[in-house]
DNA sequence: GCCAACGTTGGC
DNA sequence: GCCAACGTTGGC
């Protein structure tokens, strides 16, 4: 059994309208879909998605992070139910991240499914997290903008942790 | 291939 | 709602 690799992935928990849909998904909104789980779609930034489709692997846990909303920060945490593959989104006219460039040929955005694990014990603010010198390097603090990237063991661990104390 | 203009993300 | 950061686009 290999170590899983850790990442955060970002959604926005509050109502928002893209094309008319609402895309809010929240921690609630994944764990109401039990170990169905959930695809992670309508990623459409490079990088973003090439980690997706290069390094996670089932079994792989992930940080579910809220952010554009009231109190952003660490919610909960998931596993990556099934690797990399093509987002069909893309491929949909009808879909609010449809994208004309990407076909089933040569597909140009990917997702992966997750599945919920737990809530935080606590909601972790990024302005807590951003407070801690132990994740000073954190993407999340460095690369505000990637909606999916990864996260080092150690502040995995540091994470972990930190949810088990009462806020100051 | 450079880079200015533009669009998006996301905290505040 | 504002706006800084930063990714993407497109003219040259």
């Amino acid at each position: 059994m290999t170590e899983p690799r850790y990442f955060l992935m970002k959604a926005e928990p509050e109502s928002r309208l893209e094309k008319g849909v609402d895309v809010a998904f929240s921690i609630n909104d994944l764990a109401a879909r039990g170990s169905d789980g959930e695809p992670w779609d309508g990623v459409r930034n490079a990088e973003a998605s090439k980690i997706m489709r290069t390094e996670m692997r089932e079994g792989d846990l992930a940080l579910f992070y809220h952010s554009n909303c009231k109190v952003p920060g660490a919610a909960g945490v998931m596993r990556i139910k099934r690797a990399g593959y093509p987002d069909s989104s893309a491929f949909d006219p009808k879909h609010p991240y449809y994208d004309a460039r990407s076909d089933p040929e040569r597909p140009r955005w990917y997702r992966v499914d997750v599945e919920y694990v737990r809530h935080l014990r606590r909601f972790l603010p990024l302005r807590e997290l951003r407070a801690c010198p132990e994740l000073a390097d954190m993407q999340l603090l460095r690369r505000p903008q990637l909606s999916v990237q990864r996260v080092t063991p150690a502040q995995w661990d540091f994470i972990m942790d930190l949810e088990l104390k009462d806020v100051a």
